[in-house]
DNA sequence: TTGTATGCGTTATCAA
DNA sequence: TTGATAACGCATACAA
């Protein structure tokens, strides 16, 4: 017994002795239907096992009541929380969606694309600012903004202007901006900024820690800004080199938790006391921020808040009450913990 | 300029001038078209930038190549990781993959299921043994059996029985009761076990502990036994609990990572040396078992292994040369780092 | 309120 | 090797 029963409409139909017409108009609540009839055809359905065939719906109306959903890599948590938030949202909404995980290659990534539209999914939603290459000058997004000629897409912290686009991002320079002014207020004056990526987000953070020292006349030190990869190790072992070269840091901001991990191990395995002696401060406030002892003070983006604004402003998009591309940008969260004592 | 182009065959044919089987027969690489034709039609569908309806397509052939994946909570690292596993590995073979993610709730869990066959998915991926109802004797799994009639179910990391279902698991009984034995061996005999889930994995494990206790004469305590929710502090709370109430230990073993990091976080805050006076084990190797100082021992599940299994074996069931239903078995391996000395 | 007829874009069967 | 044509299951414009 394997493959999906064959009911159709024309079975409903002639058992209960309606027209297929009819049996169509119950399917999709018309409402120039006598409530006997309704009843009648409905009670057919349920005793045939009648399930509806959504590729004959497909062909007419050509679309799935699908979105498709991209990223990178959906085992990084930020991401794979996202998904989980979007895929709740959408199916509130009545829209299932289709799970793309590219990697890093662009090839694949365009592949990928084309392939979610030849499922012909209703919209794309791409989620994290890696998924975007930085340059601006590139082509190498021209394959995204070509597509949403055909369908809206969103992007989830991620930006790229163009018609039928639509970004939903944090406020990361705000975040890292006020963040450091507060830890500069605090007294800290040798702070150390760790980044894991020079994505369209990733440089606003730079950027936001770069002003707020500025704006304090506090010398921006190029060996205080390092680029990590997204790993604990690689974190602690620059800071350890940093230290072990004479350098004098008494704060460490990141622009990820897993790196604020690796500035307390360091603290940890050089004796250095937290928060007295080093303070610290993560980012997106995972579950990593409190695995540590002392738990790290983390920026929460607020990504839920993220997830749901996209697809509400999705389903605007969809019944035409919403044309407008652009940006709806949704302020961070400073989530104080044991590693900071402002 | 919004929704899909609709070039379709006809006008390729029509173009082309040759009759509408014909492009089919290219499309589908038939192999009784002249290599003249072939080229013609293969060239006016790259004028056109023609690509197939999927919803004709699939009206035809009753299928998507599509494989539905569910699970309660893809924001669970161990889940998420699963996911992309399985997307990359159907991905490789041709399919994409719908995502589901049900939640805890019962008649959710059917409902998510009963959509995604409505999408006359081909397969259907549960992951996760949370899952699953692990109340052998209710009918709180039927909804799945009869699923099963109609399509292959696949389970990753979870049991049941029945025709056109399939189980690819972790030997969880077996990692637990030779770590166990190893800990034990080490000198080590007042064992905790923290616990996360009484699903069929999880009863498992548990097994494994008490088994192994049992076989060194060693008495099962059944304080020393705690169901902790998936819970960094809840872990911490109990064996603070523990040790204040006089209770001596010397080992913790866990069902998940989060509770091994409760436990450091318990040792540091009271400071017990580890692995000195305390030895821990965590299970899953995720990136929590290296958040803390010491960095966790823990259980690797070889999750990636059990991924690309399910998937070669779903092929083969597709291929029809695979029909036996019934559980694969992969062994677990341990990872031995800072929180254990044997 | 209900029914009839047609189109949607493929694949597959049968003839030529 | 090709072409004509019949499914496939549903939605809908138009008739009744």
């Amino acid at each position: 017994m394997k493959g999906y029963d064959t009911m159709n409409i024309y079975d409903v139909s002639a058992k209960a002795g309606v027209s297929i017409a009819t049996v169509s108009r119950v399917l999709n609540g018309n409402q120039s239907v006598s409530a006997k009839t309704r009843d009648k055809v409905l009670r057919v359905m349920d005793e045939l096992g009648y399930t509806p065939n959504v590729f004959a719906r497909g062909l007419g109306l050509n679309t799935m009541k699908t979105i498709g959903i991209m990223c990178t890599d959906s085992s990084d948590m930020y991401i794979a929380n996202a998904i989980f938030y979007l895929q709740r949202e959408l199916r509130n909404n009545g829209y299932d969606s289709m799970l793309c995980c590219t990697g890093g290659n662009l090839s694949s990534k365009q592949q990928s694309l084309e392939l979610l539209m030849s499922k012909r999914v209703d919209a794309i939603i791409i989620v994290g600012s890696k998924f975007l290459s930085s340059n601006p000058d590139s082509d190498d997004n021209r394959y995204i903004t070509d597509a949403a000629a055909s369908l809206p897409i969103f992007l989830i912290n991620g930006h790229l202007a163009g018609h039928n686009i639509y970004s939903i991002i944090c406020n990361d320079y705000a975040a890292v901006y006020s963040v450091t002014s507060e830890m500069i207020k605090s007294g800290r004056t040798d702070i150390v900024y760790l980044y894991t990526s020079t994505s369209h987000s990733g440089l606003n953070k730079l950027m936001g820690y770069k002003d707020a020292l500025s704006a304090n006349d506090i010398e921006v030190r190029p060996n205080f800004i390092h680029l990590c990869t997204k790993n604990i190790i690689r974190a602690k072992e620059y800071l350890t080199h940093l230290h072990d070269s004479g350098e004098d840091f008494d704060a460490v901001i990141t622009s990820d938790d897993s790196l604020a991990v690796g500035a307390v191990k360091y603290a940890l395995a050089s004796r250095i006391s937290i928060p007295d002696e080093l303070s610290i401060v993560g980012y997106n406030d995972s579950m990593l921020a409190i695995c540590t002892e002392p738990e790290i003070t983390s920026i929460d983006t607020r990504l839920e808040e993220l997830c749901t604004t996209a697809v509400d402003r999705l389903m605007k998009v969809f019944s035409g009450s919403e044309s407008e591309s652009g940006e709806t940008v949704i302020p961070a969260n400073l989530v104080k913990r044991g590693t900071t004592d402002f």
